[in-house]
DNA sequence: GTCTATAAAGCGATAGAC
DNA sequence: GTCTATCGCTTTATAGAC
């Protein structure tokens, strides 16, 4: 027989995707199981917590990544470069669109009363790093700070319409939209 | 002992608010009857398909109401007129981000493959009847389209936002930022 | 660390009295 | 049209063997 041995890090990907594509009530332990080959008692042995716990450590993990990728080149970077680079990566994380935002997915419905700092510490990184970016880059406080509410909520925004239309050129569209809308 | 007699279109309106508030997987039957104050027999009753009838049903219903406050009025009437009044009626429908907008809801995760043309048909028509209205207010084709698209998905993506910061002011300077490029 | 078996609670749905 | 009782199934979670 053969038993394959994960480690926790393995599990988180494969679980971010299960959250995100079928939301936090619609991620049955029986679809997790299935989705990431994992039975219950090793994810009760990963995540003590349960469910709850699994969507704790998905949130973390999807945080890092966008730490690493997005927030810190945004807060400590050259300010156009950093910019450029967020959209390019905006693009391949969500997949042209394919893909969803977990924490905005979770913001939507009563998952947010969960998780409601993990939720808004998110976004309001996104957008005070990139609002600093902006200021860097030349524009005043006040039009910076606007210009990257206008930005995070555009993507969030293509993500809803993408999936409702499977339009997957809105996607690209609209990314390419708002970041001239930046540069200007 | 006092019983309350409900026709279904009374009951819509509830169903709605708890289908926006839980999302589909979310709004069990328990949690329905709590909020409607229905008990199974009459929800049953009302909509013998159970659970998808109930979304069904709060899809028409909703998608009635847009047609009849939004879509027509940009279709048939004075174009500029009818667009500011979008933005009104928006503002108010979705109580200034309070309020989710269900079929961007329910297009994020699965429920969307439920009801895929309801959730397509919304949208595409949200579109194009915003897109012809900017059409005749004298925008070229293809800037109207983008214009359309960009103001749609901006809705879309404020109301998350909104609900993910309870920032309720981003929802009012979202809407009219977005007013203010359609007019531009 | 993985699995299976099992518990208690909640799920959507149905039947039938009123 | 409303209610309560109940069905069969799935849910989250736990226990314990390996």
């Amino acid at each position: 027989m053969v038993k394959t041995v994960f480690e926790r890090s393995d599990v988180l990907p494969l679980l971010a995707e299960a959250f995100r594509e079928l939301g936090y009530e619609g991620a049955t332990l029986s679809r997790i199981t299935a989705r990431t080959g994992l039975g219950k008692g090793s994810l009760y042995h990963f995540f003590p917590g349960g469910k709850e716990e699994m969507a704790e450590a998905v949130l973390d993990h999807v945080d890092r990544w966008f730490i690493t990728h997005i927030f810190q080149p945004l807060e400590e970077g050259e300010p156009v470069a950093a910019i450029e680079g967020m959209w390019r990566e905006v693009e391949a994380y969500f997949s042209a669109g394919r893909r969803v935002c977990l924490v905005g997915a979770f913001a939507l419905d009563e998952t947010r009363d969960r998780f409601p700092q993990a939720i808004n510490r998110y976004f309001g990184r996104w957008m005070t790093a990139l609002a600093g970016a902006l200021a860097r880059a030349g524009k005043d406080e006040q039009t910076a700070t606007q210009l990257a509410e206008h930005a995070v909520l555009g993507i969030q925004g293509a993500l809803v319409l993408t999936r409702a239309t499977a339009d997957e050129g809105l996607f690209r569209r609209a990314l390419q939209r708002l970041a001239a809308e930046l540069r200007a």
